[in-house]
DNA sequence: CATTAATGATACTATTTTAGTATCATTAAT
DNA sequence: ATTAATGATACTAAAATAGTATCATTAATG
Protein backbone atom coordinates (compact mmCIF):
# COMPACT_ATOMS: atom_id res chain seq x y z
CA UNK A 1 0.00 0.00 0.00
CA UNK A 2 1.35 3.09 -0.63
CA UNK A 3 1.39 5.99 1.00
CA UNK A 4 3.71 8.72 -0.64
CA UNK A 5 2.94 9.69 -3.43
CA UNK A 6 6.28 10.42 -6.08
CA UNK A 7 5.59 14.03 -5.64
CA UNK A 8 6.09 14.52 -1.81
CA UNK A 9 9.02 12.06 -2.08
CA UNK A 10 11.05 14.23 -4.65
CA UNK A 11 10.09 17.31 -2.79
CA UNK A 12 10.97 16.21 0.61
CA UNK A 13 14.63 15.40 -1.12
CA UNK A 14 14.47 18.79 -2.36
CA UNK A 15 13.39 20.74 0.84
CA UNK A 16 16.03 18.63 2.48
CA UNK A 17 18.61 19.59 -0.36
CA UNK A 18 17.58 23.37 0.19
CA UNK A 19 17.67 23.43 3.62
CA UNK A 20 21.11 22.04 3.91
CA UNK A 21 22.83 23.72 1.42
CA UNK A 22 21.44 26.86 2.86
CA UNK A 23 22.77 25.68 6.37
CA UNK A 24 25.81 25.75 4.90
CA UNK A 25 26.00 29.28 4.54
CA UNK A 26 26.33 29.17 0.32
CA UNK A 27 23.28 31.35 -1.32
CA UNK A 28 20.03 30.45 -0.29
CA UNK A 29 18.78 30.59 -3.38
CA UNK A 30 18.61 27.39 -6.09
CA UNK A 31 17.31 27.07 -9.45
CA UNK A 32 15.73 24.00 -10.36
CA UNK A 33 18.51 22.93 -12.55
CA UNK A 34 20.82 22.61 -9.15
CA UNK A 35 18.07 20.39 -7.57
CA UNK A 36 17.48 18.07 -10.06
CA UNK A 37 21.14 17.72 -11.01
CA UNK A 38 21.85 17.16 -7.23
CA UNK A 39 19.43 14.57 -6.94
CA UNK A 40 18.84 13.08 -10.21
CA UNK A 41 15.25 13.56 -10.66
CA UNK A 42 12.58 14.20 -13.54
CA UNK A 43 13.19 18.41 -14.08
CA UNK A 44 10.17 19.36 -15.56
CA UNK A 45 8.27 17.40 -13.00
CA UNK A 46 10.39 18.82 -10.46
CA UNK A 47 9.54 22.66 -11.63
CA UNK A 48 5.78 21.86 -11.35
CA UNK A 49 6.09 20.65 -7.44
CA UNK A 50 8.43 23.64 -6.68
CA UNK A 51 5.92 25.87 -8.29
CA UNK A 52 3.50 24.65 -6.64
CA UNK A 53 5.16 24.64 -3.07
CA UNK A 54 6.03 28.43 -3.71
CA UNK A 55 2.18 28.84 -4.35
CA UNK A 56 1.45 27.00 -1.07
CA UNK A 57 4.39 29.54 0.52
CA UNK A 58 6.04 27.35 1.61
CA UNK A 59 9.13 28.30 -1.24
CA UNK A 60 9.55 32.07 -2.56
CA UNK A 61 10.48 32.24 -6.02
CA UNK A 62 12.25 34.78 -8.11
CA UNK A 63 11.85 35.10 -11.44
CA UNK A 64 14.01 36.00 -14.57
CA UNK A 65 17.70 35.42 -14.30
CA UNK A 66 19.57 34.66 -11.30
CA UNK A 67 16.37 33.56 -10.19
CA UNK A 68 15.10 30.16 -8.77
CA UNK A 69 13.85 29.30 -5.43
CA UNK A 70 14.25 29.28 -1.23
CA UNK A 71 13.19 28.46 1.53
CA UNK A 72 10.06 30.91 2.84
CA UNK A 73 9.38 28.97 5.75
CA UNK A 74 12.04 27.59 8.02
CA UNK A 75 12.94 23.93 7.71
CA UNK A 76 11.48 23.19 11.17
CA UNK A 77 8.41 24.66 10.46
CA UNK A 78 8.14 22.30 7.19
CA UNK A 79 6.88 18.74 8.29
CA UNK A 80 5.71 15.80 6.18
CA UNK A 81 2.52 16.29 6.79
CA UNK A 82 2.76 19.64 5.24
CA UNK A 83 3.99 18.20 2.06
CA UNK A 84 1.52 15.39 2.51
CA UNK A 85 -1.65 17.62 2.13
CA UNK A 86 -0.16 19.91 -0.29
CA UNK A 87 0.03 16.47 -3.11
CA UNK A 88 -2.00 13.92 -1.47
CA UNK A 89 -4.57 16.13 -0.08
CA UNK A 90 -5.57 15.60 3.94
CA UNK A 91 -5.25 12.02 5.28
CA UNK A 92 -8.49 11.34 6.44
CA UNK A 93 -9.75 7.66 7.35
CA UNK A 94 -13.46 8.44 7.50
CA UNK A 95 -14.52 7.99 3.93
CA UNK A 96 -15.99 5.28 5.28
CA UNK A 97 -17.27 1.92 5.24
CA UNK A 98 -20.68 1.04 5.65
CA UNK A 99 -22.46 3.24 4.07
CA UNK A 100 -26.30 3.24 3.96
CA UNK A 101 -27.59 0.19 5.30
CA UNK A 102 -25.33 -0.45 7.85
CA UNK A 103 -24.94 2.91 9.51
CA UNK A 104 -27.57 5.14 9.05
CA UNK A 105 -26.88 7.64 11.79
CA UNK A 106 -23.63 8.97 10.40
CA UNK A 107 -23.13 11.35 13.17
CA UNK A 108 -23.72 8.40 16.15
CA UNK A 109 -21.28 6.24 13.82
CA UNK A 110 -18.66 4.88 16.62
CA UNK A 111 -16.29 3.45 13.88
CA UNK A 112 -16.22 6.69 12.04
CA UNK A 113 -15.28 7.82 15.40
CA UNK A 114 -12.49 5.89 15.97
CA UNK A 115 -11.35 6.02 12.61
CA UNK A 116 -11.52 9.69 13.04
CA UNK A 117 -9.03 9.33 16.31
CA UNK A 118 -6.53 7.34 14.63
CA UNK A 119 -6.37 9.44 11.60
CA UNK A 120 -5.52 12.38 14.02
CA UNK A 121 -3.12 10.92 15.89
CA UNK A 122 -1.40 9.75 12.54
CA UNK A 123 -0.98 13.57 11.91
CA UNK A 124 0.26 13.87 14.75
CA UNK A 125 2.76 12.04 14.65
CA UNK A 126 3.63 12.57 10.79
CA UNK A 127 3.76 16.45 12.00
CA UNK A 128 6.71 15.67 13.78
CA UNK A 129 8.41 14.89 10.95
CA UNK A 130 10.11 18.23 10.21
CA UNK A 131 12.73 19.44 7.12
CA UNK A 132 15.03 20.11 9.73
CA UNK A 133 14.60 16.71 11.73
CA UNK A 134 15.82 15.80 8.37
CA UNK A 135 19.47 17.38 8.26
CA UNK B 1 -6.02 10.80 0.30
CA UNK B 2 -8.07 7.24 -0.15
CA UNK B 3 -6.64 5.15 2.59
CA UNK B 4 -9.40 2.14 1.70
CA UNK B 5 -9.73 0.90 -1.58
CA UNK B 6 -13.60 -0.55 -3.03
CA UNK B 7 -12.87 -4.03 -2.21
CA UNK B 8 -12.05 -3.48 1.13
CA UNK B 9 -14.82 -1.05 1.82
CA UNK B 10 -17.23 -3.67 0.17
CA UNK B 11 -15.76 -6.27 1.87
CA UNK B 12 -16.21 -4.65 5.28
CA UNK B 13 -19.82 -4.48 4.60
CA UNK B 14 -20.63 -7.73 3.48
CA UNK B 15 -18.57 -9.10 6.28
CA UNK B 16 -21.21 -7.37 8.59
CA UNK B 17 -24.10 -7.90 6.87
CA UNK B 18 -22.96 -11.72 6.85
CA UNK B 19 -21.97 -11.76 10.75
CA UNK B 20 -25.05 -10.12 11.80
CA UNK B 21 -27.47 -12.14 9.86
CA UNK B 22 -25.60 -15.45 11.07
CA UNK B 23 -26.16 -14.29 14.57
CA UNK B 24 -29.57 -13.71 13.93
CA UNK B 25 -29.67 -16.97 13.80
CA UNK B 26 -30.22 -17.29 10.14
CA UNK B 27 -28.32 -19.50 8.20
CA UNK B 28 -25.43 -18.55 7.87
CA UNK B 29 -24.26 -19.80 4.75
CA UNK B 30 -24.91 -16.80 2.21
CA UNK B 31 -24.93 -16.37 -1.48
CA UNK B 32 -23.34 -13.43 -3.31
CA UNK B 33 -27.04 -12.89 -4.73
CA UNK B 34 -27.92 -12.49 -1.62
CA UNK B 35 -25.20 -10.12 -0.45
CA UNK B 36 -25.66 -7.40 -3.70
CA UNK B 37 -29.01 -7.39 -3.40
CA UNK B 38 -29.25 -6.50 0.05
CA UNK B 39 -26.12 -4.25 0.20
CA UNK B 40 -26.53 -2.79 -3.73
CA UNK B 41 -22.77 -3.77 -4.90
CA UNK B 42 -21.90 -5.04 -8.12
CA UNK B 43 -22.18 -8.61 -8.67
CA UNK B 44 -19.05 -9.74 -10.49
CA UNK B 45 -16.84 -7.71 -8.57
CA UNK B 46 -18.32 -8.83 -5.47
CA UNK B 47 -17.76 -12.67 -6.31
CA UNK B 48 -13.88 -12.16 -7.15
CA UNK B 49 -13.41 -10.12 -3.66
CA UNK B 50 -15.18 -13.14 -1.81
CA UNK B 51 -13.51 -15.68 -3.53
CA UNK B 52 -10.30 -14.13 -2.48
CA UNK B 53 -11.40 -14.29 1.22
CA UNK B 54 -12.22 -17.71 0.81
CA UNK B 55 -8.47 -17.98 -0.35
CA UNK B 56 -7.27 -16.13 2.60
CA UNK B 57 -9.30 -18.29 5.08
CA UNK B 58 -11.28 -15.59 6.02
CA UNK B 59 -14.63 -17.32 4.70
CA UNK B 60 -15.40 -21.10 3.68
CA UNK B 61 -17.19 -21.29 0.48
CA UNK B 62 -19.41 -23.81 -1.11
CA UNK B 63 -19.51 -24.82 -4.39
CA UNK B 64 -22.86 -26.21 -6.38
CA UNK B 65 -26.33 -25.91 -5.67
CA UNK B 66 -27.33 -24.28 -2.00
CA UNK B 67 -23.60 -23.35 -1.96
CA UNK B 68 -22.51 -20.23 -1.08
CA UNK B 69 -20.27 -18.64 1.48
CA UNK B 70 -20.47 -18.12 5.23
CA UNK B 71 -17.54 -16.94 7.94
CA UNK B 72 -14.86 -19.12 8.55
CA UNK B 73 -13.12 -16.79 11.11
CA UNK B 74 -15.81 -15.82 13.73
CA UNK B 75 -16.37 -12.07 13.41
CA UNK B 76 -14.11 -10.75 16.18
CA UNK B 77 -11.13 -12.32 14.94
CA UNK B 78 -12.09 -10.72 11.75
CA UNK B 79 -9.83 -7.03 11.90
CA UNK B 80 -10.27 -4.02 9.27
CA UNK B 81 -6.56 -4.45 8.90
CA UNK B 82 -6.68 -7.86 8.01
CA UNK B 83 -9.10 -7.05 5.12
CA UNK B 84 -7.03 -4.09 4.04
CA UNK B 85 -3.71 -5.61 3.98
CA UNK B 86 -5.31 -8.51 1.90
CA UNK B 87 -6.47 -5.87 -1.19
CA UNK B 88 -3.87 -3.30 -0.50
CA UNK B 89 -0.73 -5.15 0.51
CA UNK B 90 0.80 -4.23 3.83
CA UNK B 91 0.72 -0.40 5.81
CA UNK B 92 4.11 0.59 5.45
CA UNK B 93 5.30 3.82 5.07
CA UNK B 94 8.75 3.57 5.31
CA UNK B 95 9.38 3.26 1.34
CA UNK B 96 10.54 5.79 1.55
CA UNK B 97 12.10 9.47 1.07
CA UNK B 98 15.88 10.72 0.47
CA UNK B 99 16.95 7.87 -1.23
CA UNK B 100 20.67 7.60 -2.44
CA UNK B 101 22.59 10.67 -1.11
CA UNK B 102 20.74 11.87 1.57
CA UNK B 103 20.48 8.71 3.30
CA UNK B 104 22.84 6.52 2.30
CA UNK B 105 23.07 4.12 5.72
CA UNK B 106 19.42 2.70 5.10
CA UNK B 107 19.31 0.68 8.71
CA UNK B 108 20.70 3.91 10.62
CA UNK B 109 18.09 6.28 8.99
CA UNK B 110 16.24 7.87 11.89
CA UNK B 111 13.19 9.06 9.51
CA UNK B 112 12.75 5.29 8.48
CA UNK B 113 12.76 4.26 12.51
CA UNK B 114 10.12 6.76 13.29
CA UNK B 115 8.07 5.82 10.05
CA UNK B 116 8.21 2.50 11.24
CA UNK B 117 7.26 3.15 14.25
CA UNK B 118 3.77 5.56 13.08
CA UNK B 119 2.76 2.71 11.10
CA UNK B 120 2.97 -0.07 13.59
CA UNK B 121 0.85 2.17 15.95
CA UNK B 122 -1.58 2.65 12.88
CA UNK B 123 -1.61 -1.14 12.20
CA UNK B 124 -2.38 -2.02 15.61
CA UNK B 125 -5.22 0.75 16.21
CA UNK B 126 -6.90 -0.62 12.70
CA UNK B 127 -6.72 -3.99 14.18
CA UNK B 128 -8.71 -3.35 17.15
CA UNK B 129 -11.74 -2.64 14.65
CA UNK B 130 -12.79 -5.76 14.17
CA UNK B 131 -16.13 -7.32 12.34
CA UNK B 132 -17.73 -7.65 15.23
CA UNK B 133 -16.87 -4.03 16.53
CA UNK B 134 -19.10 -2.79 14.03
CA UNK B 135 -22.59 -4.89 14.46
C1' DC C 1 17.63 47.53 -24.96
C1' DA C 2 18.52 42.93 -26.68
C1' DT C 3 19.90 38.64 -24.81
C1' DT C 4 19.73 35.24 -21.63
C1' DA C 5 18.23 32.50 -17.95
C1' DA C 6 15.16 31.79 -14.76
C1' DT C 7 9.93 30.77 -13.08
C1' DG C 8 4.39 30.83 -14.13
C1' DA C 9 0.74 28.61 -16.18
C1' DT C 10 -1.39 25.20 -18.53
C1' DA C 11 -2.27 21.67 -21.74
C1' DC C 12 -0.90 17.33 -23.21
C1' DT C 13 0.67 12.23 -23.19
C1' DA C 14 1.93 7.91 -21.11
C1' DT C 15 1.82 4.62 -17.51
C1' DT C 16 -0.07 2.33 -13.71
C1' DT C 17 -3.63 1.22 -10.64
C1' DT C 18 -8.29 0.58 -9.60
C1' DA C 19 -12.87 -0.77 -10.82
C1' DG C 20 -15.72 -3.59 -13.02
C1' DT C 21 -17.23 -7.30 -16.71
C1' DA C 22 -17.39 -11.69 -19.19
C1' DT C 23 -16.83 -16.46 -19.68
C1' DC C 24 -16.02 -21.08 -19.05
C1' DA C 25 -14.98 -24.78 -15.71
C1' DT C 26 -16.23 -27.24 -11.58
C1' DT C 27 -19.18 -28.83 -8.07
C1' DA C 28 -23.25 -30.36 -5.45
C1' DA C 29 -28.35 -30.73 -4.65
C1' DT C 30 -32.48 -32.40 -6.31
C1' DA D 1 -29.93 -34.38 -16.31
C1' DT D 2 -30.83 -29.89 -14.65
C1' DT D 3 -29.97 -26.17 -12.00
C1' DA D 4 -27.65 -23.06 -9.11
C1' DA D 5 -23.91 -22.05 -6.86
C1' DT D 6 -18.43 -20.94 -6.63
C1' DG D 7 -13.27 -21.21 -9.00
C1' DA D 8 -10.26 -19.29 -12.09
C1' DT D 9 -8.82 -16.21 -15.28
C1' DA D 10 -8.81 -13.07 -18.98
C1' DC D 11 -10.55 -8.89 -20.52
C1' DT D 12 -12.14 -3.81 -20.69
C1' DA D 13 -13.01 0.78 -18.77
C1' DA D 14 -12.07 4.53 -15.90
C1' DA D 15 -9.34 7.14 -12.85
C1' DA D 16 -5.11 8.49 -10.72
C1' DT D 17 -0.28 9.13 -11.10
C1' DA D 18 3.86 10.29 -13.48
C1' DG D 19 6.04 12.80 -16.65
C1' DT D 20 6.53 16.09 -20.97
C1' DA D 21 6.04 20.19 -23.92
C1' DT D 22 5.33 24.87 -24.76
C1' DC D 23 4.61 29.58 -24.48
C1' DA D 24 4.32 33.61 -21.41
C1' DT D 25 6.47 36.52 -18.00
C1' DT D 26 10.17 38.47 -15.50
C1' DA D 27 14.73 40.20 -14.12
C1' DA D 28 19.82 40.61 -14.62
C1' DT D 29 23.38 42.17 -17.27
C1' DG D 30 26.52 43.53 -20.86
S1 LIG E 1 -19.49 3.34 9.13
FE1 LIG E 1 -19.59 4.96 7.74
S2 LIG E 1 -20.80 6.47 8.73
FE2 LIG E 1 -20.60 4.83 10.09
S1 LIG F 1 15.15 8.31 4.50
FE1 LIG F 1 14.93 6.55 3.34
S2 LIG F 1 16.38 5.17 4.17
FE2 LIG F 1 16.52 6.93 5.33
Amino acid sequence: MKFISRDTDYTMRALVFMASSSKKGAKHVITVDEIVDELGLPKIFMRRTLQKLARHKILSSYKGKEGGFSLLKSASQISLVDIIKIFQGNIDLTNCLLRGKVCPEVKKCPLRKRLKKIGQSLNKELNKITVASLL
